[in-house]
RNA sequence: GUGAGUGUAGCUCAAUGGUUAGAGCACUGGACUGUGGCUCCAGGGGUUGGGGGUUCAAGUCCCCUCACUCACCCCA
C-alpha cells in the first residue's frame, strides 16, 4: 500500500501555515483583552463524557465519534467538540464556583468521522471560548461582540451574525409539545429524516433544507412565541446590548444546535462563501451541563470556530509574510567559510539569515534570494573577502553598500530596522 | 451511510484504440564566466492511482478496487 494521509486529513504546508498563525495571534489577543485564560485539555477522554454532554440522540455520538477501546478495554472517544473536555477540567480541578466569572479558551484538534467535503475534515481545528458563572445577558452580548470584533480584526467581512433562544429546561418542554402537535398533523409531507427527527428531536426538523420540509413547517410555532418569562427578558436583553454594542445581527427562529446541552441564547456566524458549509462560528448558553456533568449548578456559555473556515475566509490581497532579512551568497569556498561564522552572528543577534551552502553561481543564489522573499542579500566574493567587507544589496531598491565584515551583523540590523519602520 | 464527477510529470492540463505519452508553470544550467523579477535556449523529472479483461495493439473500451472532489446528511 502506498503510504499517505489518512482519508479526511490534510497536511497544513508552509506556504500556508502563515494564516493558521496569524488567526491564532489575532484570537489569543482578543481573548485575553476579554479576561479568557488559555486551558490545554487532552484529545481523548472516556466516551462516557461526550455520551452524557453532547447528547445521546446527537448526530456526532450517534455516528461521527472515533471510539475505541485501549488495551485494557477502556472506552475511549478522540474529542468531536472542546466544550466537554473543558467543562470536565474545570469541575475536576475546582476552577468554578457560583457567583465569580471564570473564563477559559483553547485551540485544537478536534475529529469527527464524517464524509469529507469542502470545509469539512475529519480532523480539524477550532478556537473555542468558555464563560462560566453568570447567567447575566451581558455576558452573551459579550461574546458575541467580541467575535464581531474578532472577525473585523481577521479581515473576515461578508458574514451574518444570526441568533435565537431555545428556552430553559422549564419552558423548552412546552415548546417542543407545541412543535411537535403541529408536525403531527403534517407527517405525511416530511422527508423519512425529518420523520425520524419529529420522534428524537422535532426542533430540527425546522433545519432541513428539504423544500418540501420547508414548506410543511412554515407556519410551525416559533419557539419565542413559547418561552417563559424570564427567558423572554433574557432574549430581550440580548438584543438591546447587542443593538448598543453595535454589533449587527439577525434573529434566526430556526437556528437549532445539533449538541444537546444548549439552552437559552445561541448563535452562528455563517457565510454564503463556502459552499454548503456555512457555519464559521457557532455557540450558545449551556446552564445546566456543569451540574449534568456532577458540578454544582453553574450556568456557562461558550463558542467554537473552524480554522480551516477562517483561513478559507482570510482576504486573499493577504500576503505570506517574509521568512528571511538576508540571504548570503558567498563565492568560493573561502567565502562560504566565512559566511558561516557571519550566519551565526546574524541569527544570535535575532535576524533571520540564510544562505547557500554549495558552489553555485552569483545569479542562482540572487534568483534564491528573490524566491524567498529576502529583504537584503549579502554577496561575498573574493573582491570583498580581499578587503574586509561585505556588499549588501537592498533587493527592493536594489541600492549596495559596502559594509565592515567585522561590523556587518550591527550594520545589517541597522538596516532591517529601517525597512521595518 | 447515500449520490454524482474526476484520477496522466511537483502543480494545471493535452494526447481519433496505433511510433519512444506531450505542453505551460515550477525546478536546474546557460545566453549574461560577479547580480534577482522580463526574454530566449537546453536539461532532469512518468509503473498514465492499482488489479483484471477485450484487442494484433489500451492513457483511451469493459469490470473490480482504491483515492480525491462536490453534494446529501450533519456541522466549526
Amino acid at each position: 500500500m502506498k503510504i499517505r494521509a489518512v482519508t479526511g486529513v490534510k497536511d497544513i504546508l508552509p506556504e500556508e501555515i502563515w494564516k493558521w498563525r496569524f488567526i491564532e495571534e489575532v484570537s489569543r489577543k482578543t481573548l485575553e483583552e476579554y479576561g479568557f485564560a488559555e486551558i490545554r485539555v487532552p484529545l481523548f477522554e472516556y466516551t462516557e463524557l461526550f455520551l452524557r454532554s453532547i447528547g445521546q440522540t446527537s448526530d456526532i455520538v450517534e455516528k461521527e465519534m472515533y471510539t475505541f477501546e485501549d488495551s485494557k478495554g477502556v472506552n475511549i472517544s478522540l474529542r468531536p467538540e472542546g466544550t466537554a473536555g473543558v467543562v470536565r477540567a474545570c469541575i475536576e480541578h475546582n476552577l468554578i464556583s457560583a457567583p465569580s466569572m471564570e473564563k477559559f479558551y483553547y485551540m485544537g484538534a478536534m475529529f469527527r468521522h464524517e464524509r469529507p467535503q469542502k470545509g469539512r475534515y475529519r480532523q480539524f481545528f477550532q478556537i473555542g471560548a468558555e464563560a462560566f458563572g453568570s447567567e447575566g445577558p451581558q455576558v452573551d452580548a459579550e461574546i458575541i461582540s467580541m467575535l464581531h470584533l474578532l472577525m473585523d480584526r481577521l479581515g473576515i467581512r461578508d458574514t451574518v451574525i444570526e441568533i435565537n433562544s431555545l428556552g430553559c429546561s422549564a419552558c423548552r418542554p412546552e415548546y417542543r409539545k407545541a412543535l411537535k402537535d403541529f408536525l403531527g398533523t403534517k407527517l405525511d409531507l416530511l422527508c423519512s429524516d425529518c420523520r425520524r427527527r419529529y420522534e428524537v428531536n422535532p426542533l430540527r426538523v425546522l433545519d432541513c433544507k428539504n423544500p418540501a420540509c420547508k414548506d410543511a413547517a412554515v407556519n410551525a410555532p416559533q419557539g419565542m412565541t413559547c418561552l417563559c418569562g424570564s427567558c423572554m427578558t433574557h432574549f430581550e436583553s440580548v438584543k438591546e446590548f447587542l443593538t448598543e454594542l453595535g454589533v449587527p445581527f439577525k434573529f434566526n427562529g430556526r437556528l437549532v444546535r445539533g449538541l444537546d446541552y444548549y439552552t437559552r441564547t445561541t448563535f452562528e456566524i455563517t457565510t454564503d462563501k463556502l459552499g454548503a458549509q456555512n457555519a464559521v462560528a457557532a455557540g450558545g448558553r449551556y446552564d445546566g451541563l456543569v451540574e449534568d456533568l456532577g458540578g454544582t449548578s453553574i450556568p456557562g456559555i461558550g463558542f467554537a470556530l473552524g480554522m480551516e473556515r477562517m483561513a478559507a475566509l482570510l482576504p486573499e490581497e493577504m500576503q505570506r509574510p517574509n521568512r528571511i532579512d538576508i540571504y548570503l551568497a558567498p563565492l568560493g569556498a573561502e567565502a562560504r567559510r566565512r559566511a558561516l561564522l557571519l550566519l551565526h552572528g546574524l541569527r544570535s543577534r535575532g535576524i533571520r539569515a540564510e544562505s547557500e551552502y554549495q558552489e553555485r553561481s552569483l545569479k542562482s543564489q540572487m534568483r534564491q534570494a528573490d524566491k524567498i522573499g529576502a529583504a537584503f542579500a549579502g554577496i561575498l566574493g573574493e573582491n570583498e573577502l580581499a578587503r574586509g567587507v561585505l556588499l549588501l544589496r537592498d533587493m527592493q531598491s536594489k541600492v549596495q553598500t559596502e559594509v565592515p565584515l567585522d561590523q556587518a551583523v550591527e550594520k545589517v540590523w541597522e538596516q532591517i530596522l529601517k525597512v521595518h519602520t
